[in-house]
DNA sequence: CTTGCGATTCTA
DNA sequence: AGAATCGCAAGG
């Protein structure tokens, strides 16, 4: 296994989008490893991109980790319920990031998640459901990431994301993204990736 | 200070 | 189809 380095995620955002599919994610909470291996993203590159928060470079408390250099987390609320995982990309002052948007459980996730869902761990996250909620929220609850990990760096030891070299590269498909109706032209591009089979 | 609504999920 | 639920960002 190979930790996505600083290099990884300083690139052009569709490109690391892409890439992120079939990559691993690893949250360490309270001594125990939460992962999951990536099987949907969303690209959302930055201040010309009608459906980015950083739109027009709008600056704001919220919008402050998208202006972090790549490698950094961008947790934000939706819907006054959900938190969204995103890994940012690009340079230092250039918004863009990556939503994780669905994912493949690997390893024993949040307690508390599974708690709540009383569920296995297939349907703790949105992983070949369909016909149901799915999407980010579920993906950060599986691994307990909530807005206390906004700004946090993906280069540490308890929350970074790694590939397996010996892994077979991922059949990936494409879309426009989802529930982005306001923005306009920017809702027809295929900037969604996906996994074939994962939705 | 007010207000409309969102990169959603879940129940019915 | 509708509710839940609240911080953000824009406007007055």
């Amino acid at each position: 296994m190979k930790k996505l380095t600083a290099d990884f995620y300083k690139r052009d955002t569709l490109i690391v989008a892409k890439e992120l599919i079939g990559k691993y994610i690893v949250h360490r909470v309270k001594e125990k490893n939460l992962v999951c291996r990536i099987t949907e993203t969303e690209a959302y590159t930055g201040v010309e991109d009608k459906a980015c928060h950083a739109y027009q470079n709008r600056r704001t408390n919220r919008t402050e980790a998208l202006y972090m250099e790549g490698g950094h987390a961008y947790v934000f609320l939706i819907y006054g319920m959900y938190d969204c995982m995103n890994v940012v990309t690009e340079e230092k002052n250039t918004p863009c990031a990556v939503l994780l948007r669905g994912c493949q459980p690997i390893s024993p996730l949040d307690a508390l998640a599974q708690q709540r869902y009383q569920k296995t761990y297939q349907q703790l996250t949105n992983y070949q459901k369909k016909n149901f909620g799915n999407g980010p929220g579920k993906l950060a609850k599986a691994l307990a990431i909530t807005r206390e990990q906004n700004k946090a760096s993906l280069l540490s030891e308890e929350f970074f994301l790694f590939e397996k070299e010996e892994d077979l590269p991922p059949v990936i498909g494409t879309s426009p993204r989802i529930n982005i109706d306001y923005a306009e032209e920017y809702k027809e591009k295929h900037w969604r990736f996906f996994e074939v089979g994962s939705v």
